[in-house]
Formats: structure tokens, sequence, C-alpha cells
DNA sequence: CAGCTGATTTCCT
DNA sequence: GGAAATCAGCTGG
């Protein structure tokens, strides 16, 4: 039936605190129509961000321009810019007021291959292979690339139908296994475990460690 | 396959 | 000024 396709989160859902929220994403479908055309991808890992409580979190030092969204009513998307190239998209939680989020790590895509490899291969100098099906999705930064998110879906409410970027619920219910262990690209509250995946998906993206990016640069000698 | 590095801008100290 | 919720490409084992 095409109806189920329209069957969106309800706003309800990410009433709750994020950690409680993201092991419930887990299988939802991410949609994004654009004039290009539609893709879906059904998310696979997904981390949860705990506001102002959570050094990790981008509100942890409190409301600036970047971070509004995620202070603003749940269900909506927080698009932020990082390492000078790359989007990340999150998913907004708890009521307005508080800066609780989800982050979309990785998610397999189930409609629109063809125009997300496309995405995923533009700019790119002379590859060498073509990209894996499974890692159209398979990253943050790789997700928004696949569906074409950037600070224009800033704020986008993916509880409303008619928005071109939603979210909804899996074609089918289907019992997963779900993993829960610690984040990733993070230096501070490592210990606690916030990323949720589902269990031995070939989408979720492999576990690195943090390591800091510049060890003991040389320090200049003068004379 | 592990490990390193450049790319490149926004945000905050 | 420097790190950042990252990725792709290259190197060496």
């Amino acid at each position: 039936m095409k109806g189920a396709s329209l069957v969106v989160l309800p706003r309800e859902v990410f009433a709750r605190g994020a950690v409680e929220v993201a092991p419930t994403l887990l299988g939802c479908v991410l949609e994004h129509e654009t004039p290009e055309g539609l893709v879906a991808v059904a998310l696979t890992e997904v981390e949860a961000y705990n506001g102002e409580a959570d050094p990790a979190s981008h509100a942890y030092r409190g409301r600036t321009a970047r971070n509004g969204v995620m202070y603003g009513p749940p269900g909506h998307a927080y698009v932020y810019f990082t390492y000078g190239m790359h989007f990340c998209v999150n998913l907004v939680c708890r009521p307005e007021g508080t800066a609780s989020a989800v982050l979309l790590r990785a998610g397999r895509v189930i409609t629109g291959v063809e125009l997300a490899a496309a995405r995923r291969a533009a700019g790119r100098e002379a590859p060498r292979r073509a990209i894996a099906e499974r890692d159209l999705a398979r990253g943050p930064a790789r997700l928004c690339k696949a569906l074409d998110i950037t600070l224009a879906q800033n704020g986008a409410d993916v509880s409303d139908p008619a928005s071109p970027l939603r979210i909804r619920w899996p074609d089918q219910r289907v019992k997963h296994d779900i993993s829960q262990g610690p984040r990733i690209g993070i230096s501070v509250a490592t210990e606690v475990p916030w990323r949720f995946w589902l269990t031995g998906d070939p989408t979720v993206s492999v576990y690195r460690p943090y390591t800091p990016r510049r060890q003991a640069k040389p320090v200049s000698v003068t004379q």
C-alpha cells in the first residue's frame, strides 16, 4: 500500500530524551524529495547527544547561532557544517527550550540508489573504484551527501508528511537486534554508551576510538 | 589493512 | 589561534 509511506513519526516520539529516542529511530526511513528525485535511507546507526549536560554536545556551552535549532521544538532537523567541508544531520528531541538531539550516523539506501551514488561520486577526482552500495550512506557526512542535506535543510520539520525531508516508520516491523557502545569522533564523554546500531548490519561505520589529530607537534626552536 | 594527512570553514576561547 | 560529532586518498607493512 502506497499510503503507508506517508506515515511519518509523530512529534511525540521526539518529545523524550535523545538516549531513549535514538534506538527507536533505528530501521526508520529518512526521505528527501528534491527536483532530482527521491532518496530514502533506512537508519542503521545513530548517536544520542544530551544537550547542555553532555560535554560532547554542541549545546554544552549553551545556545549559539549554529545550534539554535536544537533548542527549538522536537522533530526538526539540526544540520551543521564541520571540518570545512562536511554536513551532519541530527533530529531534535525534548520540548522546546532544551537541546537534546540524535545524530544520524549511517543508513542503507532503499530508494534512489542511482541518484545517491551520483551525488556521492560528484567532485571526486579520478575515482579508482565505484562506491559500494553499502558505503553510500555509511557515515554521517556521507549520509548527508547521499540525501543532499545541507544547511538549507536546517530546521526542516521531519514530522510533517508534507515536508520534503521527513522520517517514517519502517516498511515492515522487523525485530532487530540493537547494539550499544561508545560514540565516535569525540574527545570527551567517551565512556557513555550512547551510540546505537543494528547488530551486524554492513552499513554501520567501523568503530575507531578517538585519536588526537596532532601529537606533540615539534616545537620551533630558535637558534 | 592500519595509519596518517590534507582539505577547508565555522565556532569558540 | 586551533580544534572540530569527517572523509578520501595514499603510504608502508
